[in-house]
DNA sequence: TATTGTTATACTCTATAACTATA
DNA sequence: TATAGTTATAGAGTATAACAATA
């Protein structure tokens, strides 16, 4: 790869993601909501401290942004069985339908700039995907 | 390219979109900051109202992030020659090294990323970046 | 009168520090 | 005494409304 295809490849890397996110974004649900649902959607059931970390946001933040998603009916939160001072937090039936529909919204948006493509640019496409996913997976 | 081929690529280039900006960000500068830089980098000396329209903010918001960019000697600000309510943005040249060092490091970042793949690998991103950077701006 | 920028004020999201309940 | 979560309070960043200066 020559001197600037590096960053010729990077910045239709972050243009691309900067896209998918602006056409396909639900602004009545912020950011940061929208982060901690499809957290929950992909790693499972899980307390307060955990939801932090792995937002990397303090739990005094963190208890807050869980506050509204309950309160908005999008999360449930339960003591839990084994440890009182836990808390189980996890999506409600509505939560995980509002996971679903924005899922849905971005690869219908997604397919659609696709189908402007032609076979030959989709197959390369196609080739690279294994080797963008090693490249954010290691 | 197959059903769940598309939401495939769109993970990995988020992920990947993800993972450039966490690991080059520089934390001293919030993202709001530092996206003014590169906009007053890449499309020159503009007026507040532009820059607000640009960055998608309200002109009184710019206003303020202006004013700390100019305080931290980053932006100058002067009044246009040939209309006083104007007022003309531009980086100065500790903004100009701002910019050169974060793509900089992004660039190292990035290029250390794709020392590890095949040259195969890395042959397959190279055939990829025309089409990424058409799905991008289409 | 319209436009450009600024000030006043309020809301959201984040943080640190101090507190409560449980282990 | 340590841990999980919560409350109190403060600092960014953003918004709308009202204002000042210039065209």
């Amino acid at each position: 790869m020559e001197k600037d295809g590096n960053q010729q490849l990077r910045l239709a890397i972050q243009r691309l993601a900067r896209r998918i996110r602006s056409n396909a974004a639900d602004d009545d649900v912020p950011e940061s909501q929208r982060s901690v649902l499809f957290t929950l959607d992909n790693h499972g059931r899980q307390s307060l401290s955990s939801l932090s970390e792995h937002e990397c946001v303090t739990p005094p933040s963190m208890n807050r942004t869980v506050n509204t998603l309950v309160a908005a009916g999008l999360v449930t939160r339960a003591t839990a069985e084994d440890d009182a001072r836990r808390i189980e937090l996890d999506l409600s039936d509505v939560g995980r339908a509002f996971v679903s529909e924005t899922r849905r919204r971005r690869d219908a948006w997604f397919t659609k700039q696709l189908a402007a493509l032609s076979a030959q640019e989709r197959g390369i496409l196609d080739a690279a995907v294994p080797v963008l996913k090693k490249l954010a997976e290691q």
